[in-house]
DNA sequence: CTGAAAGCGCTAACAA
DNA sequence: TTGTTAGCGCTTTCAG
């Protein structure tokens, strides 16, 4: 009765279409040398019987499951987002589906990652910051054979195929908007200190303080985590004081926003009274009132290159190690001259 | 030299622990009825040989590639990201893996899903509108024998496990707060027709408009797509208008701040000028400012809810059929009184 | 241009 | 408690 009857494989088409089933795998792998004719019988022969082929055979023997990961962090839902949508982009009709790998803390986890994508039996993955970092990950990587591009490393750059930003520059370019409009008391709220980019950003921005001969103040440096309510933690701890900053910068966009919350609550206009300034250039940015000033990081735009790096390796085509992607200060609402006393 | 060195598999394994490749087996899948001191050997033996269990083998013979889909169309990213957590929250510490499955459009393409789901071997998959509300893809999935459960279904509801949401009462509920504050002008931006929760919620509307004594005017309905700009432009047309509305109802969170955005260049204080409400409550509600006034569409939990329901068919345990979420009118600051004239 | 045989790495069913 | 045998459905040789 409910006698699991046997899916229908190649053989049932092959005699179906009065072949051999070597003939129907190579149709359906569109290997040359097969009449016209056979082709159409076989096709014919596969739509009556509702054949599809199985993935587990075919990759048993092939060694490819074509699936592609993409490995990420989950502080910043913005930022994901456009990381997902730009492999997606790039895997869009072609034969890869993509697997999520959120992994709570890269940092704390980092000799588990690999065995997980392995046992996925990913043919490739995308590696996200803080994972494109990580050398242990990208070790385990090589050992296990599986493919890989990174998202804006921060070293070993050539360990690897990488997109890389300049996000010290990138950071200092911010800084120095909020320089130029006459702000001297600046406030930073930083990153989760496990990505790299926390600490580039922050010697950006010290750079850009350095350069107007303004000292950084350490008691101006608060910790986030890269979410909206650290940020919105961070800042109220910085404009609890009585001698409050006149600008903040905060390491993305997510956190500026928590920044301006805790800003209006505490009675304080933006920028009228306070500045703010992000980073990413993520949608949360312009959705914002008022809208905040960043710095574009072209996440989509990388991910759809590292999609692009992996596809070329599987395939075996040329592959770029590495490619240089451009920011932009994208001066918006949310930062304008320092208050007069 | 480079020669494909064969993996190891279980009979190497077991070769070096001294037992044989069905033994090894029986330790890597919890199998009752091996000693101790075996188990200790083989799993040695693994470790020293850096063994990985083939993932394609065992699929090949259990038929099980331990992958579960998420099927969505793409209007909100705050939407989908919200459904994309609640599943793999559920799936965390389990023994699979999401592969996400974005469809560009699932009324034009339904013959087409289920044919992509099958080829990448997904044992189950989580069914988001409008694909929940798919007759043609439900049929496919039974053939196919790919298990699923349903995300806030509104019509055959008893086809397969759903998590329903009463959509036309939460509708109903914002329309009767807009109704109350004293709004008689209330315009709406519908969303994508091909959703059939469009229409519930545009009926929910006109039954709060029914039983206010107003009479809904077709003139005031503008199609939008569930996008931010759809919303935006949708909202630019109906405040283009000399007799503008009084307030606005849009059927999600990102065409209200769409909308939100257009009043803004528009002149218009809100909700002084004008009310704007939303739907979902999704992370923008709470970010945008004035702060929106919506619905809680408790879409992560029902992704929950949804990812387990397919584990319990997976895993043979009792699976519920159905279950009722319950929405939650959120009023924020985006909706006030009717402005006097 | 097409087919036959062998085997990918694993587990189900049975035997010992 | 452990081992043996026989495939799962496909592709890779190698022959015809």
């Amino acid at each position: 009765m409910s006698k699991d009857h046997r899916r229908t494989t190649i053989v049932d088409v092959g005699r179906h279409a009065g072949v051999s089933s070597k003939t129907v795998s190579r149709v359906f792998n569109g290997e040359p040398h097969v009449t016209e004719d056979v082709k159409r019988r076989v096709r014919a022969a596969a739509e009556a019987l509702n054949y599809h082929p199985n993935m587990f055979a075919r990759g048993l023997v092939q060694r490819r499951s074509h699936l592609i990961g993409l490995v990420y962090e989950n502080p910043s839902p913005s930022y994901v987002v456009d990381l997902q949508m730009g492999v997606l982009h790039r895997l869009r009709d072609e034969q890869y589906q993509l697997v999520v790998i959120p992994v709570a803390s890269v940092a704390e986890r980092e000799g588990e990652v690999v065995g997980l994508l392995r046992s996925a039996a990913l043919d490739g993955v995308v590696l996200a910051p803080p994972a494109s970092d990580n050398l242990r990950i990208l070790e385990d990587l090589a050992a296990a054979r599986i493919q890989c591009a990174r998202i804006a490393p921060t070293r070993l750059v050539e360990a690897a195929p990488s997109n890389l930003l300049d996000d010290v520059t990138a950071a200092r370019e911010v800084a120095a908007h909020l320089i130029d409009l006459g702000h001297r008391d600046i406030a930073i709220i930083k990153g989760d200190p496990t990505h790299a980019s926390a600490e580039a950003r922050l010697i950006g921005y010290s750079q850009a303080f350095h350069a107007a001969g303004l000292s950084i103040r350490l008691d101006r440096i608060e910790s986030g985590m890269f979410t909206h309510e650290s940020g919105y933690a961070a800042a109220v701890r910085l404009l609890g004081q009585t001698d409050r900053p006149t600008a903040i910068l905060a390491q993305n966009d997510d956190m500026a926003v928590g920044a301006l919350i805790a800003a209006r609550e505490a009675g304080l206009t933006v920028p009228g009274d306070l500045s703010i300034a992000g980073f990413d250039d993520s949608e949360v940015s312009r959705i914002a009132w008022p809208a905040i000033t960043t710095v574009r990081q072209p996440v989509f735009e990388m991910a759809v290159a590292a999609a692009d790096m992996v596809i070329a390796q599987l395939e075996g085509g040329t592959v770029e190690m590495r490619r240089e992607h451009r920011h932009e200060l994208v001066i918006r609402q949310s930062t304008g001259p320092v208050p007069k006393r």
